[in-house]
DNA sequence: TTCCTTGCAAACGATTTGCATTGGA
DNA sequence: TCCAATGCAAATCGTTTGCAAGGAA
C-alpha cells in the first residue's frame, strides 16, 4: 500500500473509472481535485461551494460514480451528513479520531508496528466469525483540541 | 467499566434520565428493551416494527432523548441511516464488523488480551495528538455470511 | 394544576431521479 | 454517430416539528 503523488492520482482515477466503463469528465476531475486539496472529508454541499460551476445534482452523481468505482471512501458525520474522501489506496491508510462534542473527524496514523498488530488482530477474527474480513479502521473517540479549550 | 445485567439496566437508564429531568415512560422503556435484545444497532424503522404500538415520531423523540442523556450510542450505516445501540457503560464494550455489501453491522468481541493491546495503542496516541482521548472501537469491514453465499 | 409526553399530520432537507439536451470518443 | 453525462426541476424518504390531547407528579 502506497500513497500516490498528486499527478499520479488523476491517472489512477481515470484507470479505475475506465474499468467501470465511465468517463473521467471535467466535472468529475473537479470533484477529485477538491477532495485532494481538502483538509478532511467533504460533503456534497461543501464541494458545491468549492467548485460552484458544477450543479449540486451533478456533484451527487459524480460522488456516486466515483464511490462505486472504489475511488472514494464515504462516511457520515454525527448529523448523518455524507462526507467523502479519497480512498485509502489513493491517499494512504489512516485511522480516525472522532470528536464526541463537535463531530470533527481527524486522520490519525499509527506506527507500522501498531498497524501490523491490528492486522494480526483482524486475522484472528477470521477464525471466530463466519465473515470474510477485508479491512479495518481503528476509531478513536475523544475531544478535539478546539473543544477542549 | 462493567456490563449491567438486564434488570439493572432499566434502573440505570431511569437514573440517567432523572439527571436530565425527563421521565422513563413506557414508550422509552420499550425502545430500551428492543435495543437490549437486538443483536446489533437498530434504526428507528426497525424499532418501530419491534414495538409497533409506538408511533414512529415518538420513537424518534425517544431516541433523541435517550441519546442526549448518554444512554445510547448513535451511528450511521453505509446508506446514512441512523442506528442506535445501548451505550458502552450499559451494554459493555464491543467492536463492529460492517458488511460492505448489505451494510449489516454485527457486534464483535475481542479477547481481553487484544482489548488490552488496543488500549495500549490508544494510550500512545495521546502523546502524539492534542486530543483528549476517551474510547475506541475497532471497525472491521468485510462480507457477512449472508452476502457470501 | 403544571409540565412533560404523545399522536397525528405537515414541514424539512439531504439525496435521488425523470427527461430533454449536451458533449466526448 | 451514439451513448454517457449534464442541468434543471420535481419527486423521495428519513427525520423533525407544530399543535392539541393525554398523563404523571
Amino acid at each position: 500500500m502506497k500513497t500516490h503523488v498528486q499527478t499520479e492520482i488523476h491517472e489512477a482515477v481515470k484507470r479505475s473509472l475506465a474499468d467501470h466503463d465511465v468517463r473521467y469528465t471535467t466535472g468529475r476531475q473537479q470533484v477529485v481535485n477538491s477532495l485532494q486539496t481538502a483538509s478532511g472529508p467533504q460533503s456534497a454541499a461543501e464541494l458545491f461551494e468549492t467548485a460552484n460551476t458544477v450543479p449540486l445534482s451533478s456533484i451527487y452523481r459524480s460522488l456516486t460514480v466515483l464511490d462505486e468505482a472504489g475511488v472514494l471512501r464515504k462516511h457520515h458525520d454525527a448529523d448523518g451528513l455524507a462526507r467523502y474522501e479519497l480512498a485509502e489506496w489513493l491517499a494512504g491508510h489512516h485511522n480516525h479520531a472522532v470528536c464526541g462534542e463537535c463531530g470533527t473527524v481527524e486522520d490519525i496514523e499509527l506506527t507500522p508496528g501498531q498497524e501490523e498488530a491490528l492486522h494480526a488482530m483482524v486475522s484472528t477474527l477470521t477464525r471466530t466469525t463466519d465473515w470474510e474480513l477485508s479491512g479495518h479502521t481503528l476509531e478513536v473517540e475523544g475531544r478535539c483540541s478546539a473543544c477542549r479549550t
